[in-house]
Formats: C-alpha cells, structure tokens, sequence
DNA sequence: CATGCCACCTGTAGTGAATACAGGATCAAG
DNA sequence: CTTGATCCTGTATTCACTACAGGTGGCATG
C-alpha cells in the first residue's frame, strides 16, 4: 500500500512544482533522473518527492539552481566523502544563517513601520527611513 | 561634506548591484528616477543607496519584483495612507516570518546533517534521508 | 480486442529578470 | 583642448522557467 508508480504530473500535484519544470530539473541535474515504464514514461518514488520539495523551498528563499545542486548532490550515489558532506553543508549553513538574519531584519523594520504608522491617519509614513543599516548586503 | 554627486558606477559599487541593473530597475519602476546632470548623466543620492540596497537583499531572499515594488512604494510621493501602509506591511510581514520559518527548518536540516557526518568516515551520510516533513512548502 | 481519452513523451519556442554589448557623448583631470 | 574613464541609449543575450505542437503510452470500458 506504498506508493507505487507515481507519474510526473501527481509529483507536480504534490509538490507544488510546475511539470514542465520538473522535466527541466532533471535536465539541468538537479532532479535525479527516475525510472521509466517500458513505454518511455517517467516513474518517480517518495524520494523524488522529499527532494523535489525541498529544491522548491530552496529556490524559493533565493538559493541558486547550482548552490542547491551542491546540497542536494550531497546525497547522490555514495560519492562525496563524510568530511565533503561537512564542509558544503558547512558552508552553506553559514550561508542559510545569513540570510535568516537579513529576513529577521526586514522582520524588524517592517515591524516599526507598522508600529509608526499606528495611529495618526497622516499620510507621511516614509517607509524608505526605516531601511537604515544596509551594511548586513553582504555578497551572495 | 556630505555625499554629493553618486554616479551610476557608484551606486553599483556601493550597494553591490550591477550598474546595468540599476538601469534595469529604474526602467520597471523599482527604483526612483534619479536627477541628471545637464549632459544627462543620472545623479544618486543617499536616498538612492538606502533603497537599492535594500531592494537588493528582498530580491536575493526570494521576494518577486512585484512584491519588492509593493514595499518600497509604500514611501513613495506621499500617496499612500498610513491604513493601505498598514495593511500592505502587515502582510508582508507575515510573508518574512513564513520565510523565516522555513530557513529555520533548512538550517535544523543543515546542522542534523553535519552532526550525523561527524565521527565516521563512513561513506552513507544520504543527506537526502534529512529531508523530512516537506509539508512546510507553503505557495510562495 | 477495439476505442477513446487523458496524461505523458520529445523538441522547441516564448516569458521575465538580469546582464552584456555597440557606438557615441559627457565628465573631469591635466 | 585632449584624453581616458565613465556614462548615455538601444538592443541582444543569458538564465530559469513555462508553454506549446505533434505524436505515443496507459488504461478503463464497451
């Protein structure tokens, strides 16, 4: 009563992601490529799913096709070695802290603005003044 | 001795966009049409610099040209009351903590996956199998 | 088994965001 | 007033998707 067979479009379905795009995934090697029936069409399992999901949210949040590549390759066939594994996921734990504390203060300044804009019915709420410290644009 | 006079080239430098995007920005009415020289040549302000740079983190943590237009009109030529700010705000606060919600969830993934690494050299780390509970992939 | 429909196949063309380039004008330093 | 860097406009290219065209596969149903 697993889940057998699941073709392109119930991924889609259940990952939120275009089908078209899952074939462009596969194409550009970030999705691996899935068994196909004898007659050419695509059979995905659960794993296609979890990886899939996660490579939505990952692109969602800003990260680059290649810097999900190098996460999600991470898990290929047994070819990165413990200590690579650590030393990309590293990296890019350093990278996903960054870019929380970049969202946390976005978090902050839409927060005064609200806090500002309370009240008084004037219409001089100068959103642009709250953008202060622009020194957290670090590279990406 | 305040700064007077910020070319295109400058503002690139400064905020770390590329100067054919800056144009770019402008042109989709992102960014403020600037003054110009009497040869034509565009002059930033500091004004300019707050904006840009914080347009360019909103874009580089996944929020969409429209998204990032809908924020920084809120301190356009006064036109928007503080209740359509309020409103506009709110929302996209909300929109920020979902985002932050989900680095969190990466970031936990992240650290699961180097904490598992350390120790054995082992050549099986399937970073795929931390990808858990995908259910976190809300629209965008 | 035939038939009909839907989802899938491949290849290619079309978006939108961003960047690059071509050819010429401006700026500012000497 | 010359000169090299930078800027101007307009257009072309790249990248990440997304959509479309024309043709099978899968499968329920008669």
């Amino acid at each position: 009563m697993a889940a057998k067979g699941i073709t392109r479009g119930d991924l889609a379905r259940r990952t939120g992601v275009n089908a078209e795009t899952i074939r462009y995934f596969e194409r550009i090697g970030i999705l691996a490529t899935p068994q196909r029936t004898e007659g050419g069409h695509r059979v995905y399992d659960q794993n296609h799913v979890r990886v899939l999901s996660f490579i939505r949210r990952a692109r969602g949040l800003g990260f680059s096709p290649d810097e999900v590549r190098a996460i999600v390759e991470l898990g290929g066939p047994g070819k990165a070695t413990c200590g690579k594994v650590r030393e990309i996921a590293s990296q890019h734990l350093e990278h996903v802290r960054a870019k929380i504390a970049d969202l946390a203060e976005i978090e902050r300044l839409l927060a005064i603005t609200i806090e500002r804009c309370s009240g008084r019915p004037n219409a001089e709420c100068a959103v642009i003044d709250m953008m202060e410290q622009p020194e957290t644009a670090r590279n990406n």
